[in-house]
This record gives structure tokens, sequence and C-alpha cells, in this order.
DNA sequence: ATTTTAATGTGACAATAATTACTTAATAAT
DNA sequence: ATTATTAAGTAATTATTGTCACATTAAAAT
């Protein structure tokens, strides 16, 4: 099959920028106005759909309601989005009060830190003491989780999220989780993330004194 | 070149690791425990270092400062350290305190917002008034940027950066930025991050009910 | 000294992904 | 009605990326 990692990513981002056409109004798309808003080629995102089966009229684009619904579909949103958040700290905190989440119909439903000065409740979450998690992620069939705990603990305390019955872990800690393969990770690591930027900045920076000195010599 | 995205991204990582294993005391390393550690495969490790003509030992592994060293340079980890965040909200204000960064040697060394009353010191890092970060980028030469403002402002603030002189964005706001070529833009978007793996995990569980209702006909 | 073993290093290959170039069909213009 | 245009849809090509198999060599064991 065809869903590759990197295709189901570029389907998340046509659905986020479809919702925000259709805010502001729109009823139609065209594959290259999609394909510039999200960064890919028109041919990507007609490839894409086809791929998926969904199909659009000949000079008259996508209807977005349409797309909307079919990519939905394929992404299986409605199953769940019920998520708990691990880890109150910094990071965590934040992500309790992040608009993104709540805009793409992501619940962040309950909260759970081992600090029991952070067992409070913040912008409506109810942090719980870390003990609680294992049955409450049983009690309430919650399958996702974002992890924001320490490095250190990391490994640890997805262990115990795994056993509880979670399947799926947003991992903000910068170590490689080893877990079961029927486990879906995904890592996400904001130094390396920067490191990068900062890499193709001097990369490129590298290139033009290059370039400049090579049009001296020339 | 073979400079590809992907294997930058490892490089990254391969740091990062080597890093904590030096502070564990290990000096020497091999390409299965460097891969297992980071998620990838023994040959792609090699292939990597090989691609940039570091060079291990035959049956002796690799030396980990040595490594450490030549990501170094090929990351340009020298040159660049410096960065600004721009907007100091929710997420933001989160990065300032985010220890994964100091970790890496990144400074964050200001932070700017729109709000008046966010122009206050946090986490030592002070919050300047944004009207303020065209100059001081001009005069800090600084280069990399963190941009966590609300979408609606993201594309406008960007422009603002890049005439004063930015030439790297990581971008958490959920919009496609439009920027000229030569800017470098890397973008973090929590909610898709997450979207990403409910798909992976509602796939699963369908996959699995398949396979049981299969096992029952046959 | 010789053999075995353990690890690096790399060319060939395979799989995957993305582009290009083209075909098709619906609408708009003449 | 006919022609032109616009955009979807797709087959073929090309490029990229990663894997496999094997050659190499240094150390360890016999």
């Amino acid at each position: 099959m065809s869903e590759s990692k990197s295709c189901i990513l570029r389907l998340c981002r046509y659905r986020r920028t479809l919702k925000d056409l259709k805010e502001l109004g729109y009823v139609k798309i065209f594959s290259d106005n999609l394909g510039e808003a999200t960064g890919v080629t028109a041919t990507q995102v007609r490839k894409d759909f086809s791929l998926f089966g969904i199909s659009g009229n000949k000079k008259g684009g996508y209807i977005i309601d349409n797309l909307i619904e079919r990519i939905n579909y394929i992404l299986g949103k409605d199953e769940i989005q019920k998520v708990i958040l691990v880890g109150a700290g910094n990071l965590g905190s934040a992500l309790t009060r992040y608009k993104g989440f709540e805009k793409e119909d992501i619940n962040i439903v309950a909260a759970f830190d081992a600090d029991p000065a952070k067992n409070i409740k913040v912008n409506n979450i109810q942090v719980h003491p870390i003990k609680d998690v294992f049955d409450y992620v049983r009690n309430n069939k919650v399958r996702v989780a974002v992890l924001a705990v320490p490095s250190v603990v990391a490994q640890e305390v997805s262990e115990m999220l795994i056993s509880a019955g979670i399947r799926g872990i947003l991992n903000f800690a910068p170590v490689t989780l080893k877990v079961p393969e029927r486990i879906v990770v995904n890592n996400v690591n904001l130094a390396i993330e920067l490191e990068n930027v900062i890499y193709y900045v001097n990369a490129r920076e590298r290139n033009e004194k290059q370039d400049k000195a090579n049009l001296i010599q020339s």
C-alpha cells in the first residue's frame, strides 16, 4: 500500500489548510492552490488524492467539504481524540494550554505528574499523581499519550503506559524509546529541529562565501 | 551531494547520543550500538560516516570524542548559537525554560512579544517589545529565530525578521510561511505530529480487527 | 604463526518517492 | 458549433534513499 509516512503527513497538512480555507468561506480548491499553501507541488497533491480514490472535477477543482470528509475518514479522526499528557513541567503545561490541539479537535482529557506540587488544575485540566495513570488509562480506554517527562524517566514511564494499554506516544523527551513493534512512537526533538536550522544557515553562508571567493578568483 | 535532509538529521541524533554516552564515561562506540540508540541500522550509521569521511577502526569501533568533533565541524556548531525567540506566549515562554536547548549549547539570547504585559524577564531572558526586534537582530547579528507567534501574524512577523537579517526560522505556527529561497524554515507542527500518532494507532487497530475477522472466517 | 572473529567500509541492488510529460474532459470563449 | 483553455488524472521516468551482501582489516584466540 501507499500509506507512506510522508504521504500521511501531507494528508494531515492538506486537511489543516482545507479547514482554514473553509473558515475563510472557500468552497472549492485547485491542486495548485492547495499545493502552494502546503508547500508541495500540484502534481503531488493530485497524486496523493488519486491514490486514495479522491477525485475532483476537471476544470472545477475539488470540493473542500468533500476533501475534508474523505481525509477525515482516511485518517480515522472520528475514532480517537482522547489523549493524556504525562509530565506537566515546562513544556507539558504549555501543551495543556496549546490552542493548536483544540483547533484540531484533539482533547487532552487528563494530565499526570510525579511532583505533588504540580497536582493542581492547569487550564481546566486536572493534573493527577502519576501513580494514578495506569488505572486511568485502563478505565477510560485511552490509547494515545503525550510524553513530556524528563529524559531519565522517559523509558520507564513509557513502559508503564504501554502496560496500561497506551498504543501511541508523542514523545518530547530526547531519547529513543525502546518499545514493542505494535506501539507507535512519534518523536519531537526541539533541540534537533533548531540545530537543523542552524546547520542549514551555516551551510548556506559557507557556500555564499565560497561563491564570492570563486568569483574573485576567476 | 549527499547532505540530504534526513542524513543531517541523523547526524544531529548521533551527536546527541554520543554526548550522552561520553557523559556516562564511554570512550568508544560501535556502529550497531549507536544505531540501536538512535533508531537506525548499523549499516546506515557506517554509511553516513563514510559519506563524510569519518572513519573508525576495524574491530575497535569509533572514538566518541573524535566523532563528536567531526560532527560538530560538519554541522557547523561552532559558528552560530545565538537564537532569538519571537512570541512569548504559552509555548514561547516554555521554550525559554527548555532544558534541552541549554544542553545542546543553544542560547536563546532574547525574546520578543507584542503584548506589553509580557515584556518582563522570563527565566533570565528579557522579553522585549516586538518593535525592538528589528534593531536587535541588526545590531547583534542574530541569524536564527524561533517563531512562536499566533498563526495570523506569523507571515508578517517572519517577513520583518527576514528584512532584519534573520536567515533561519524554527516555526511553531501551523502555517506554511512564504519566504525567499535563501531562507531556511523548519516547521514544528504539534497538532500534526499528534494526529499522525492517532492515525497510525487507528490504522493498526483496524488491521487487527480485520485480521481477527479473517481468522474466524477461514 | 595461523586461524578465527568482530567490526568497518563500500559497491550493487531494491524499494520508495517525486517529477515530468502526457492524456482526458469539462468549461469558457469565439 | 468549434476552438481554446484549464485543470484533473496517470503512466513512465528519474531521483533518492536505504538495504544487502560481501570485501577488508585489525585484534584475539589457538
